[in-house]
DNA sequence: CATCGTGTTGACAACGTTGTCAGATAGGGC
DNA sequence: GCCCTATCTGACAACGTTGTCAACACGATG
């Protein structure tokens, strides 16, 4: 068989037979090993290195006879792509970019981190992480992308909403997809819980228990998700033609402190309510913590409720009631979408179901009257 | 002045002035901006590309009026180096990995996450993910190394103790640096916090107080962190010629539940505690919960203390006593040890000091006695 | 004045893939 | 038996850098 690989290292010289240059030296005398490459693995097989690059790339037109024979080469030889060269060649690095800003809750990126992973390694790509701060100009974000040559960018909220980042991304050219945005666009796929049902199944399970006036706790106005989660809230008292008292509704980040400073907020008001919705989790643990500071018993005088289902809503006392939502499979949904997008398949827009998860912070407003004049 | 550059391409016809071929087609018909390359940076500062690749590496030899027209020309036409480019003829790809192991603990890979990024960051490297199963096989990290290439990675605990991960690591050939160790090795860059110290401090500060009997929930035994912790509280209470009752001792694995566990066991002693030294923060908060599920109150009739600072710390209620840890500083400064080492610099050992935080969790135990017989 | 560094610059060949195109091979219809 | 398409395969040139080495300019040295 003659070897038709030599083709690239004629000028070197002849390389029959050549192992690789003598060793590079290598700091400290330890040499790394090099991994086979795609010429090496032509060779084992008796074939071109394209077939091998064919082969690797899933691309037809390969009889199944030699694609079985490269695979077993490439299996002999424990080969991997290397991904600079693949990066350089095809004008593509099988690498995305997760844009997030530094969070209050750290479950929350956390579990957007894992789905984002998950999805990328099921595909072989690599995902680049990109904090932000609340106003990292597009500029800088701009430098990442170009810097880091990612195919494409996740954007999740509230990073999903800034117009500003999204129009000088268009303009670069980058594709991305959205996780939780505000507002969906129909030419970008985004992925987001159904947070408006969130905040409706919330205040159902409160209404149900017989309560009236329910507090509400805003998260973080530059999300969307604060702002669907109180629209859902007013939309389930309306439909049940109960009053909505604006009194009860104050602002918010989704931070504990939060939680702290809306507890103070509402037990000013004349007439408080019998349970408070609060933005995420956290802001609830707020909630809880400064009830009991003021020796208000939750839930016998007051109902705590958030969402997210983080780990704080199991480990605050009462354990919180909550809606979970699938983040992480948003996320990995998200990175799906965004990488179908980069082979050109069209953007779709989803919307994940929640739901309720009942534990001890809510309960009837059974003692609730004892307290007024 | 001749076109230096032109060497490359003269296969291919002249290239004077030649725009690059027909923008190819793309997908949805958007054209992605291609960025400068190196050639046209040295055309504009009238030097071989050789010479912009001088001054972008910041290798010596170049004149300084020299490098100053290159970097003029840099920034002018925004050049920013491909990095798989790079990647394939250095043998580098500038970035490195980060091995954790999916935690109990989101605050804490996060601090991680935010001190290796900062440092990678600062000096233009790349940091790449790879969640870990705790029984992860060497043979899957090693992989993630061969396809990903990184120049080397960061092993948080407990990966960082796993002998089979790092020899493996060694006989590749691939460098790396420790975060929290258990056993410190001199021939790798490893940073860890004084975990003995924070033992030590947290144990003093509840004896000052006035404790005696003082139950010990351990961390994750596969943490070395655990151990030290143990041993510095152990340290402290011999130091004072205190008993050290094993029965106080119990085991646990940083979660939540392992605190409800371990008061669990605490209390149902003859002689119970009068403080408890939680593993961790998340751990000490389900000692609180416990104790508040049997109406034990915190801190009069029990002291409860952890370790971390983490946000749990504060939303528990009562806040916890705990001993803070630079992790992201500590994470960071591994990334640099990393770092340096990949540049042929020997490795240190470095650890970094805790700081005690007395919050409202700890107290002198007073009414302890009066639950006695 | 010839020689020797030393600092500076450029030419050129890698690096390991993908893209493009042309050539080889195998079936099918006449 | 012949041409015509598909289907498969290979040759070769990119891709944009770094590494290596040779060449050059200049002052100092003998």
């Amino acid at each position: 068989m003659p070897d038709r690989n030599a083709s690239r290292v004629t000028a070197r010289g002849t390389r029959a037979g050549a192992v690789h240059p003598p060793l590079e030296q290598r700091r400290s005398g330890v040499g790394a090993r090099r991994g086979a490459t795609i010429r090496e693995v032509a060779d084992r097989a008796g074939v071109s290195f394209k077939t091998v690059s064919r082969v690797v790339n899933n691309e037809p037109n390969v009889r199944p006879e030699t694609r079985a024979r490269v695979l077993e080469a490439i299996a002999a030889l424990d080969y991997e792509p290397h991904p600079a060269a693949r990066g350089l060649a095809g004008r593509r690095t099988h690498s995305i970019g997760l844009l997030y800003e530094n969070p209050h809750e750290f479950s929350y990126i956390q579990k957007v981190l894992e789905g984002a992973y998950a999805a990328c390694e099921a595909v072989g790509h690599a995902l680049l992480l990109r904090p932000c701060t609340a106003n990292s100009a597009p500029a800088e974000i701009r430098q990442f992308v170009r810097q880091t040559r990612v195919d494409g960018v996740l954007l999740t909220a509230p990073i999903a909403d800034r117009e500003d980042v999204t129009s000088m991304l268009v303009d670069s050219g980058v594709r991305f997809a959205l996780v939780s945005p505000h507002a969906e666009r129909r030419d970008w796929p985004s992925v987001s819980p159904d947070d408006a049902e969130a905040g409706r199944v919330l205040t159902a399970h409160l209404v149900a228990l017989g309560h009236r006036r329910i507090g509400f706790i805003q998260g973080d106005p530059r999300h969307g998700a604060s702002h669907k989660r109180l629209a859902g809230h007013v939309d389930c008292l309306r439909s049940r033609s109960l009053a909505v008292d604006p009194a009860l509704i104050v602002d918010g980040n989704f931070d504990f402190e939060s939680g702290q400073r809306g507890f103070g907020a509402l037990f000013e008001l004349p007439d408080p309510p019998t349970a408070v919705i609060a933005g995420n989790d956290d802001t609830a643990a707020g909630v809880v913590v400064a009830a009991h500071e003021r020796g208000i018993r939750v839930p016998s005088r007051l109902s705590v409720a958030g969402f997210d289902d983080s780990p704080t809503a199991m480990h605050t006392w009462p354990a919180l009631t909550t809606v979970r939502q699938p983040i992480a499979a948003i996320a990995s949904r998200a990175a799906e979408l965004l990488i179908a997008d980069l082979a050109g398949r069209a953007p779709s827009q989803e919307t994940f179901p929640c739901e309720l998860i009942v534990r001890a912070s809510t309960a009837e407003p059974s003692l609730q009257r004892e307290i007024g004049p």
